[in-house]
DNA sequence: GTTAGCACTCTATAAAATGGAGTGCTAACA
DNA sequence: TGTTAGCACTCCATTTTATAGAGTGCTAAC
């Protein structure tokens, strides 16, 4: 069977209605509410013809229609306007934020919760590779030692490290030369045994604060605690009745504080080659590939803050969400976003 | 009236049993249940006793009675046992991460709550006040700076300063000179215009460079942005009937999200005197002072990293809480916790 | 192809019925 | 005087039953 024009109109409504209300959309509704001019028979019987297509269902017997995830598959893909959206003075409180990724994205997140009524999560930055760009110790008191390793993403990672007895300046200096010449560049699959054995040689006696600084490069390098992911707005969940019974409630909660299992998917993606629509996607129920999710819909989009530098921005709602205003808004925070980073 | 022997016992009864079920306690319950071979008359005659004393209540005519705040008071006041329970191998874990203080805390955050199942909430450690011990500007490449300034609580910051042109080496060390020699152990209130000028005469032509440090310097004396709070289990009160009826459960996950909330009393007290008990405090609905936390009680216990560096850690849960479990847990932790503090 | 009309289904809500847990009181007992 | 058995009573939670309304599918007429 096609899907008329007719067909389309009919759908649409039901969808948009539903998105709305949340409840189940009878003819009635849609013979009053459409320009169609039918009577609700009618649309009674292009609504039997959709249910059998797929696009729409009835709870129970005598009951309305909602849209089925194919049916939403068909909104997102061809029936949204897209028109953009007003995300305005946003830009100047992050501007004034853009020093500290982590604190923008904080804000981006909270931004979007309060502006969506949805859930969102953030994942800080991740980096294709990280080398060492610059390392520096210091002598910051008689037994502390100031370890501080610039990353070639320009992350600085530093340490206090306790040493037993002043360290002189001399050697200080020493070592900051052996380490720089001899690591700068490197990643962390670079640094085999036998660079570490030539600045051991090279350093002489001093071998432990050596072993004590290798292993903070180490650390730096290997770590992930810069997969940081910022969540807000979990407590929407509890305005859609759809998906606040006790157990479902419980479920996402839990996906959401448990940032693991986020974390999971949001990295899987690398971002992909449209750079216009910023990689805007959307996932329907099972689609996104998240069990506790699977009432739920989810529109991520991929920011990126220089080549190979990259994150995600995830809006989750019920499979009813808005999903014009939420598209509309993310690609316009993603523009806004686009020009902070150009600038810092 | 007089608590008898008796009357303890039976109000002892009440509680336990409440804390176990959630259910209001019959009178026969009680008769069954202790070793005071009473029957359930005698038990209800003692009962209305309790009740017009105000220790307990009936939330209807014809039901068992349930503690009121006053009994619980009471109970944590004289009828906790002082167990000493097994927060063991937990200090493995937790020393490994002793380096970060901040990877501990939301350690032991997750801890608190999958072992008590409450919700928990700890607070980064605050200290009183903020001195500059060493400051140091590096250059990392021809166009970045790289700031250090350590404080007197040892915490380090940085950032990267974008400059248009290279700065000479000599430069960099008359500046880094002119700043600790003329900053060091100063506070941000020390730091008058009559200071800043005598270091931009000093400077020279530099003042550029210098003003975006002390902006940073500044910052990093003002911002409270160590204040973060770490919380855990939030859906652990969907648990407990009592608390998650919808409207309260969205009162309590958005103070549990809006951090700022709980920040609030989180900070009032400083610590007081008895070291020994590591200030465990008890606080039961109204005295939290936290409007959606009426039906909740709360347990806090601050600890110390060093004089006048402390924190609070916070288990929130529904007021028949097992306060028991939850105090020695507690106890337990802040022991191991100290130890940790006093190697790091 | 469209529509009015009707019988039918199902649910959500309200109203009524039932059972049980628990109390307070009284009177008897040790 | 303190304890207890027994009974009438109250109230809630749960189940059962009734009711109204929304919506459908089908048929027959336009």
């Amino acid at each position: 069977m096609e899907l008329s024009e007719r067909k389309i109109k009919i759908l649409q409504t039901v969808i948009r209605t539903y998105l709305e209300t949340g409840e189940p959309v009878g003819s009635r509704t849609i013979s009053k509410d459409t320009d169609l001019n039918l009577s609700s028979a009618t649309i009674r019987n292009e609504m039997s013809d959709l249910e059998e297509m797929g696009y729409i269902v009835q709870p129970h017997t005598s009951a309305g229609r909602i849209p089925t995830d194919k049916a939403y598959r068909l909104y997102v893909d061809t029936m949204l306007d897209d028109k953009t959206s007003e995300v305005q003075n946003l830009k100047e409180q992050l501007e004034e934020k853009a020093g500290k990724i982590d604190v923008l994205l904080k804000q981006v997140a909270k931004y979007l919760a309060s502006n969506t009524n949805y859930a969102t999560m953030v994942s800080g930055p991740r980096y294709k590779s990280k080398k060492v760009k610059f390392i520096q110790i210091t002598p910051v008191d008689a037994e502390s030692l100031l370890t501080v390793i610039v990353l070639d993403n320009n992350v600085v990672k530093n340490q206090m490290l306790k040493v037993n007895e002043p360290v002189e300046q001399e050697l200080v200096v020493k070592l900051n030369f052996i380490l720089n010449t001899t690591l700068n560049g490197l990643d962390v699959t670079e640094m085999n045994l036998a660079i570490i054995r030539q600045i051991k040689e090279q350093a002489g006696s001093h071998a432990g604060v050596i072993d004590a600084v290798l292993e903070l490069i180490g650390n730096a390098l290997t770590e992930d605690d810069d997969l940081e992911i910022y969540t807000s707005g979990a407590t929407n969940f509890l305005k859609y009745p759809e998906l606040s019974s006790k157990s479902e409630t419980t479920e996402l909660l839990n996906a959401f504080e448990e940032k693991r299992i986020i974390n999971n998917w949001l990295g899987t993606t690398e971002p992909g080659g449209g750079s216009e629509t910023h990689d805007i996607q959307v996932y329907i129920g099972n689609e996104t590939k998240v069990e506790s999710m699977k009432d739920c819909s989810m529109v991520t989009a991929t920011y990126r803050i220089h080549e190979g530098v990259y994150g995600k921005i995830g809006i989750v709602g019920p499979k009813r969400m808005d999903y014009d205003k939420v598209v509309s808004t993310l690609q316009s925070l993603m523009v806004q976003l686009d020009d902070i980073f150009k600038d810092g």
